[in-house]
RNA sequence: GGCCCCAUCGUCUAUCGGUCAGGACGCGACCCUUUCAAGGUCGAGAGACGGGUUCGAUUCCCGUUGGGGCUACCA
């Protein structure tokens, strides 16, 4: 058996969705699996949609999700004289026909039906049109569309997710395979192009199922063997819709710009519709592959849920050196106008890491531990108003203790001495007396431990952010 | 309206006729910590409904209901 030819085939008309990526993240474990070839090709021939600055994001994201292609990217576009050339034998053969309706004509057809509640399908009105009628009209040079002859048969096929699928002749109709301006609809280029790349599994979105019967009417005009088919399903928002733009963030790149890794999230990705068959969840690249199968994707779909994206992402990063951060860390300092040298950093990232779920959260987090709190979360305030005089008292307390530390002293092991014993000639419990602490310093009731937090901020830094507190 | 797909904890999933229906996220509790997390342990939490088939159905079949997709000279 030849080894497997698979392709990802995104149309240019937006941004890499999750979905997408997902589909690309199938082909790609597929074809790694089975030693068989990736192949990347670019859906342009709408015109009007396509972009060249999609097709770069498209590109820029596969690459960051370490999803390399083994051929192309091809673009469909350039295609149109074998697209053209095909469609034009299946008219000499007779699986073809001109047809004259207008726009116009089709569209009132299709508002009539609707209006009656009934489904519009093309009647086929000019599939028998008599050689003269067609020679008069093309005479007059009226412009043509080329549609297939649908077959009365069964369309039917083993899909490698779904099982069976079947699909009537007669429920569809003679579809439009060429423009009247000579360039492919979508299913014919697909079909052409699937042929001619010699694709031998089709794995896309469960949103092309009602396409497959047609493209098989297709290969079998074209006497050429079918590919498998196999139809993974789609990716939902958390209201159970569609995943759209509404739902927020569906772009790669919007979690590239989180601060997302891109083997969290191709991890995130392949545990969406597919599992190991175990309860294994967090899966180095190797391992994925070798565990990935068809049968393995779920025949229904899920739901994207970015909480637990967030913690596979956090799994990662408690995973990574800080030495590691070090960069993308300084990358998101930079973008917040920050600017540090990175021996300063590398002990800031090494106390917040296993605290930050994303490098965005991380940054955020080495950023107010150099330049202090802007203002406090939410539970912070509670904390605050909740002890009322407290938090003040608590505060000018611990300066009073702590002031007299020298900086050869304002280390870890000897601010916790210090504020112990401050604590307990107080009688004051060590958590009362060290909120305040973590609040003043980060505007956050969570932290690294309060001493360690106090070393890593520094001395004056540290003083100067608990009096100002103190005294608000 | 027509055609098609789908249905296990709130979410992602395991189970390929016999299981106390397992794991993960999230949630709760406890442990650890004379401070926050992280981590660890435990807990609550699911087979949409109705018929069959079978000694036995979450699993196989049919129907109902509920979701979803497609129904263009878009992809």
């Amino acid at each position: 058996m030849p080894s497997p030819r698979v392709r990802f085939a995104p149309s240019p008309t937006g941004y890499l969705h999750v979905g997408g990526a997902r589909t690309a993240l199938f082909n790609w474990l597929y074809a790694k699996r089975t030693g068989g070839t990736f192949v990347l090709r670019i859906e342009d021939t709408d015109r009007e949609r396509s972009t060249e600055e999609h097709t770069r994001v498209i590109l820029e994201g596969l690459e960051w999700l370490g999803i390399g292609w083994d051929e192309g990217p091809y673009f469909q576009g350039a295609y149109g004289d074998r697209h053209r050339r095909d469609a034009e034998r299946l008219l000499a053969e007779g699986k073809a026909y001109r047809c004259f309706c207008t726009r116009e004509e089709l569209d009132a057809q299709r508002a009539r039906a609707e209006a009656q509640k009934v489904g519009f399908r093309y009647d086929g009105r000019c599939r028998h049109r008599l050689p003269g009628d067609i020679g008069a009209q093309l005479a007059l040079g009226r412009p043509f569309t080329l549609r297939l002859v649908m077959p009365d048969e069964e369309l039917a096929w083993d899909d490698a997710v779904h099982g069976r699928i079947s699909f009537q002749g007669r429920d569809l109709d003679d579809f439009v395979i060429l423009r009247s301006d000579g360039t492919p609809i979508y299913n014919h280029a697909v079909v052409s192009d699937d042929i001619e790349m010699e694709i031998t599994h089709v794995i896309r979105g469960d949103d092309h199922i009602s396409n497959t019967p047609k493209q098989i009417a297709l290969y079998r005009a074209l006497e050429k063997p079918e590919p498998v088919f196999a139809h993974v399903p789609m990716i939902l928002g958390n209201d159970g819709k569609k995943l759209s733009k509404r739902h927020g963030a569906t772009a790669v790149g919007d979690y590239q710009d989180q601060g997302i890794f891109p083997a969290a999230m191709r991890n995130f990705l392949a545990l969406l519709g597919w599992s190991p068959g175990d309860d294994r969840e967090i899966m180095a690249e190797a391992e994925m592959i070798a565990a990935f199968s068809l049968e393995g994707i779920q025949s229904k779909p899920a739901v994207f849920d970015t909480t637990k994206l967030e913690w596979m992402n956090g799994q990662y990063l408690s995973a990574t050196a800080a030495s590691e951060l070090l960069a993308p860390v300084e990358r998101q300092l930079e973008r917040q106008g920050v600017a540090v040298a990175g021996d300063v950093l590398l002990p800031l990232i090494d106390a917040v890491k296993a605290r930050s779920r994303t490098i965005t959260q991380l940054a955020e987090q080495v950023a107010v531990r150099l330049r202090g709190p802007s203002s406090l979360d939410p539970k912070a305030e509670a904390l605050k108003a909740k002890m009322g005089d407290g938090f003040a008292a608590n505060l000018q307390r611990a300066v009073d203790a702590l002031d007299p530390l020298p900086e050869s002293e304002w280390r870890p092991e000897p601010l916790l001495e210090t504020l112990k014993s401050a604590a307990e000639s107080a009688g004051v419990k060590l958590g009362d007396a060290m909120q305040p602490i973590r609040v003043a310093l980060t505007g956050s009731t969570v932290s690294e431990p309060v001493n360690e937090l106090l070393a890593v901020v520094g001395r004056s830094a540290s003083l100067d952010r608990m009096k100002a507190a103190a005294r608000r």
